[in-house]
DNA sequence: CGAATTTAGTTTCATATGAAACTGATTGCA
DNA sequence: TGCAATCAGTTTCATATGAAACTAAATTCG
């Protein structure tokens, strides 16, 4: 049984953007994302990409700029240039691989990891504050729904 | 009672990005918004800002410019453009309020209508795809917990 | 009225983004 | 070996985006 296809009187299927999912998760995601940028950049003046590499080698350090890529599922220039503006700010450190010249290993520096500690409590309060609307039964639930569509989003371009 | 904020070794609140709700969220719909955009673009050469203002236009015909800023969040910019994109192409027609000779009063035109009857159920197929994995109860899940985080989301920066 | 303010929509300008070309290092293989 | 193919990362270039300035029309109010 499959959901019913609204017609307008004219005879084409009916779509409310307002009900559409990609819109609404757009949306939503642009206005959170917006939002959390705009607050790292004021204090910290750091850029989303940047903030992203911080947190992934925060994470787990050591990872070379395409393993970066890997994770986060960001353009590999974006990651370049994210990295560059850390390295100039003396956020993060890199060496190169003896084994490989070519790649790179990239760490958290003193300051980096300074500034990591203060924002991650920043990020889980601003997470908090949006899930503090949800019980734990539909915090799980968005959660594994999330997991999902993710899931299924992959496994459509395969 | 509220969720205990898991421990790194060295004291730092643990961030993992996989799991943090921001994030996961703007990875997903990213990912969506440019597989939608692409099919639109290759198939009616039509960039996504203008396929909203279509879609909505489909929806409720003879709205002005900011009318439909209103309805999409789109920036005003954006659409602005989308729409002389649309006229040029032919895909709209635009009058002007007799009595406020300002408000443009946009609809789709003929090859518009024909177009828009083409991606409607190219849209629904595709979000029927992401939303096959999923049951009816979580489907209901879905849409109640993003209209919560939508609303919340609104409220936390009033 | 008519000057000051507001509103709808456009243009400008500075920044963000990503595809494609590029550089230098590494690997595969004839 | 050594040359073609591949890979990590960077740079270039063309496009996307949005804030702020701008234009023209409408409204407010002395």
């Amino acid at each position: 049984m499959s959901k019913p296809q609204n017609m307008e009187p004219n005879g084409v299927p009916e779509l409310k953007l307002g009900e559409f999912l990609p819109y609404k998760l757009s949306v939503l995601s642009n206005r959170i994302s917006r939002a959390i940028a705009d607050s790292y950049e004021q204090r910290f003046g750091l850029k989303l990409p940047e903030w992203r590499v911080m947190a992934v080698l925060g994470e787990k350090p050591d990872l070379s700029a395409s393993q970066v890529v890997e994770r986060t599922a960001m353009d590999k220039v974006a990651v370049s240039r994210a990295v560059s503006g850390l390295l100039e700010a003396g956020r993060i450190n890199r060496s190169f691989d003896d084994r490989d010249r070519r790649r790179s290993i990239l760490s958290l520096s003193g300051e980096g990891e300074a500034i990591y500690r203060r924002i991650v409590p920043m990020a889980k309060r601003y997470e908090d504050a949006l899930l503090q609307g949800l019980n734990g039964e539909e915090k799980r639930q968005l959660d594994s729904v999330l997991d999902k569509l993710t899931q299924i989003e992959h496994e459509l371009w395969e």
